[in-house]
DNA sequence: TGTACATCAGTGAACGCGCGTTCACTGATGTAC
DNA sequence: TGTACATCAGTGAACGCGCGTTCACTGATGTAC
């Protein structure tokens, strides 16, 4: 037994009619061409006419779903954020054993997300790209975006429930006076609280470094920009990234 | 003297006419207008129409300075690569002396992107962010593209030149056997040969490794991936571009 | 220096396109009694 | 179980928008003799 809202009296009716079950079918289908069509045209491509051409439906029809080109726009944004965390989370966990050698734990994670980078390079660029002007990804997003960083904190984070990073207070190499390590850590305070609470300084700093070398790697590859620079992205991905898990331990030695 | 070609005969004539002059004059307002839009809009709201609006134009008198939207959006990306690669060239000469400490040298090239990048938003993304479906950036985008490299790099050439990267054959600390250490060095061959000739592979590696960061670091920062993450994402910029600078130190070491 | 002609800049109207969204409507499904 | 009514899905026509691009044209600037 469902329960179900009616949308327009508020009340609750303890059935789930025919009606209602095509209507989620059809939104699933829905969603299902938007996203084809987003990840052959780019969200400026998105045209509700178009889907519905596809759907052999009336461009009105669409309303009956979607309250407009925004609020579809914001639903497959969301879904892509989803897909991702999702991905990466799944890699996590397989290595949650953890007797493997830490270089294949440290990648996992990375892996997982240039594959499905280039699986779904449309989705990554919303994701990652330039924002689509005029347009705000909605705050949901929010929520998947922590699970994918989670996911990919979590070998750090196993290292320091195995006792590898000793002393929470080290001093950091290339800082060296109080008052530029405290700039450091008041500006790193969000990041280090969700995800590395307790974590040495340095490490919270060498994880965001990282992370951000691995989505850059990701988009300079799915962008175009390793044409006449790099001939085979992948070895340099991997390598790149094992030497990220090697600063991250070198940083709390 | 101005050597002038008639573009329809083909023919050279010796005198440029003040035809010419406002010919050459309205190209550069055309251009100027047109890039406060792009700055504006984006290159998806690029609109010849617009910008004649602007100009006091009817929309069919562009067409008498560019035979198009893409040839106009072409040209305004060149000048977006040529901006950007001028600044960083500009900030790369001023460390020439080299007898400041090396910390200073390093960052000069990476803040001067930043600052361009905080500037000119739009044309960051242009240049590094998703790029425009159905459209293709133009072959002479290479030239800038290397410019902007070759400055990056030039601290880690004069590090060279200064004979502090001793060893050439070095062997590369994450990569144990020598299959592996050959398909890095295969991957990355177009850099190595343009860039740093006979550096070691390690140094050809971390310097490229940078480079991604120090563009992830940006691009994440302007497309608004630091809320709820960074405070302040200069302090995490200038201290993990010096980190990058440790790395490729320790690397040759 | 003056004249006939060629070249070019810019105009204004028009074409055709695809778009998001609205609206009155028909017919089917669900609900209350 | 049957009937009257409410709800909802989907249609098809239409609106208004801004766009890139074409084209015949006018008038000004440059060129050749």
């Amino acid at each position: 037994v469902f329960a179900k809202k009616n949308e327009h009296t508020g009340a609750m009716s303890a059935s789930r009619t025919a009606r209602d079950r095509v209507r989620d079918e059809l939104t699933k289908e829905i969603l299902a061409v938007a996203g084809v069509h987003l990840a052959r045209d780019g969200a400026d491509g998105l045209s509700l006419r178009a889907i519905a051409r596809d759907l052999d439906m009336a461009p009105s029809a669409l309303y009956r779903y979607f309250s407009g080109r925004d609020v579809l726009l914001s639903a497959l944004i969301l879904a892509a954020y989803e897909s991702l965390a999702d991905q990466a989370e799944a890699a996590a966990e397989q290595l949650a054993p953890l007797d493997q050698p830490d270089g294949a734990a440290w990648l996992a994670v990375p892996l997982a997300m240039r594959a499905w980078a280039l699986a779904h390079p449309h989705e990554w660029a919303l994701i990652f790209g330039s924002p689509v002007p005029g347009y705000e990804a909605p705050q949901a997003t929010l929520v998947p975006y922590a699970r994918l960083a989670r996911a990919f904190v979590l070998p750090v984070r196993q290292a320091q429930a195995a006792g590898r990073f000793a002393s929470p207070s080290m001093a950091l190499p290339a800082l060296e006076t109080g008052a530029e390590t405290d700039a450091l850590r008041a500006a790193l305070v969000p990041v280090a609280e969700s995800l590395l609470p307790d974590a040495p300084l340095a490490v919270v700093a060498d994880a965001l470094r990282a992370w951000t070398t691995v989505i850059g790697m990701i988009s300079l590859e799915l962008f175009g920009h390793w044409r006449n620079t790099i001939l085979e992205p992948d070895v340099f991905f991997t390598y790149t990234t094992l030497s990220l898990a090697g600063t991250l331990g070198r940083s709390a030695a």
